[in-house]
DNA sequence: CGGCTGAGTCGCTATTAATA
DNA sequence: TATTAATAGCGACTCAGCCG
């Protein structure tokens, strides 16, 4: 199939969205006609991106305290109104959440970035990570899990987000290192995708003065080893969130510490798979990180 | 206090959709 | 086709806040 965007979605998908209960969606339609979607013949009502920008709205306003039945008097062209005035006071987070969302969910490249340059107007750019692309990817694997998203939407989001880090991991890499105690190799295991987390940190790492060889993903161990002949005092780090898998990892992790732990190298893992490692015998240098926040106090 | 209102939820049934 | 899961719609319920 070519065209798979989504264009209709069902109220299920709302409640996803939105995190309003289904229960509630009809409710609300029932008592203050928030929403008139379109039923299909057999009367299951069927929303458009319309009707989800206006739940979004709506949900946004309702969190900050309006009661719903005052949000449904309000004329149509009032409510995106009040939200915009809302958001330029306060808390962006919600607000820029909502209109990544609406970005995802109709491929518009432009919302996503007008919405980034007003965001790293007032902050920086590891803040606009920790507190708005992280929360948004962590809602995105929910979404996806339950089907409201496609992997189109999906990874159009984490392109975009991706292309962010990049530019700003270039104007760090143009500078040269200020610490050359060490060296950071990043990669990722074979078949692991989930690169985003291993960018934004090359990026960190960066910021700190030390040098990076950004590797990439699926990467074996072999060519890991290749790196020790040209280098000294290399870290070596990976991201594991599906790979490998918790039936090899141990094995796998044992071989990295034979190939990679020449003279002061050490291995730095993190990543939802390392939670099934076992870490009673392993080697002192190579060391587990529970979170990225970890990671980069160490450094 | 007691009753009222608004908001959200629960429980139920019938209908529709999905799956084996 | 038979069985299971989702959805719609309804009345009733809970809970909080308000008011006389």
């Amino acid at each position: 199939m070519i065209n798979n965007i989504k264009t209709v979605f069902s109220i299920k998908d709302l409640e996803n969205l939105s995190g309003i209960k289904a229960h509630t969606i009809r409710i609300w339609e029932k008592r203050y006609n928030i929403l008139e979607p379109m039923r299909t013949d057999t009367n299951i009502r069927l929303y458009n991106l319309q009707n989800l920008q206006k739940l979004l709205n709506i949900t946004l306003l309702h969190e900050y305290g309006y009661k719903i039945s005052k949000i449904a008097t309000y004329p149509e062209e009032k409510i995106p109104q009040l939200v915009r005035e809302i958001i330029s006071k306060k808390n962006s987070q919600n607000y820029a959440i909502t209109s990544f969302k609406m970005a995802m969910m109709n491929f518009d490249q432009e919302l996503f970035f007008n919405t980034f340059d007003w965001l790293i107007s007032e902050k920086t750019f590891k803040e606009v990570f920790k507190e708005h692309f992280l929360p948004l990817l962590k809602e995105l694997g929910l979404l996806w899990q339950s089907e409201t998203i496609t992997p189109a939407n999906e990874h159009f989001m984490s392109h975009l987000i991706k292309q962010k880090i990049l530019i700003y991991t270039e104007s760090l890499q143009i500078q040269k290192p200020t610490k050359t105690d060490r060296i950071f190799v990043l990669s990722l295991p074979l078949n692991e995708i989930h690169q985003i987390g291993l960018l934004y940190l090359q990026y960190e790492i960066l910021s700190k003065g030390y040098k990076t060889i950004y590797l990439g993903e699926s990467m074996p161990i072999e060519n890991l080893q290749d790196l020790t002949k040209h280098f000294e005092n290399i870290t070596f780090v990976s991201f594991m969130t599906i790979q490998p898998d918790r039936s090899v990892i141990n094995q796998y992790v044992k071989s990295m510490g034979q190939k990679l732990l020449q003279k002061n190298n050490e291995v730095w893992l993190m990543g939802k798979m390392v939670e099934h490692i076992d870490r009673k015998n392993l080697p002192e240098r190579i060391r587990i990180f529970d979170s990225m926040e970890e990671t980069m106090e160490t450094i």
